[in-house]
DNA sequence: TAATAAGTTTAGCCAAGGCTAAACTTTATG
DNA sequence: CATAAAGTTTAGCCTTGGCTAAACTTATTA
């Protein structure tokens, strides 16, 4: 028998809020990272990021409005309020110590790429801190 | 401008499908570590496990066999089928890469167990094999 | 500047994965 | 062994995050 699983419930009770978490925060990263590179950021630019419809983005960023990460009037840009800066930038470091630390690990960056998308929702500060360390060690 | 962000929308496109993927390695690893630890499966068991209503497990069970990993007759044990016992072995393996390179990186037992089970979803045969030789090495 | 093209939102649909309550089956007990 | 308790399934509901089609707004261009 193995001594690594954990059985315990309270690991998986808030799925469903926490996969509505991980939508926001990769919104507000894209927002971030779209306004960065073009300087404004419309509907259409995320339906690019995103590979999906604009009726979906459109509702995801009523969702992010009412969560008051996202400001924007109907039709127009979409910029991020100060709350939404402030998760956008948590969010960006955390991916960048885990995308550096898997290519110090020696994972191709193509697919550190993926992989970090995937995985920087699920990564504790503890972790992250010891992925720091290792790289700044190496 | 960060320069490890991907903006392609493929990476985000198959969503709503890996998801009900991880659900059902959920349940096969679930399945496989109950039976190991106390020889049968029933529905109450997954329910303790998950944390989730019987109503939920038993719906989820439905898709399990539906997808050939799970037999089961109404009332009744819950097994494996041969197809869901490989899966269910394919991700212990990587539950248990993924939770020795984070303990080897100086991640507490308790941490890494969270975090391994939530990042197994998201990690690459690339990555797996970058921290199996990690793990070799420490 | 009027008409067309491009972009956005709304309405209404679907599947997944939760829930509770009620019905049904199996197990345990007086 | 009959009945109560425990376990399982079914029915029906909800939310999230997708979709298409249609309506509406903004931008372009003849």
């Amino acid at each position: 028998m193995k001594t690594t699983r954990s059985s315990s419930p309270q690991l998986f009770k808030t799925t469903q809020s926490r996969k509505s978490i991980e939508l926001l925060e990769d919104y507000v990263e894209a927002i971030d990272e779209i306004l960065n590179t073009k300087g404004s950021v419309k509907n259409v630019d995320l339906c690019k990021y995103f590979g999906v419809s604009n009726a979906t983005v459109s509702k995801n960023i009523k969702r992010l409005i009412k969560a008051k990460l996202v400001e924007s009037e109907k039709y127009k840009n979409i910029f991020l309020t100060s709350h939404g800066k402030k998760l956008a930038e948590q969010s960006n470091t955390r991916h960048e110590i885990l995308f550096n630390f898997l290519t110090k690990l020696g994972v191709p960056r193509k697919i550190a790429e993926i992989d970090s998308e995937g995985m920087e929702h699920h990564i504790s500060k503890e972790t992250l801190n010891m992925m720091k360390k290792f790289n700044n060690a190496n």
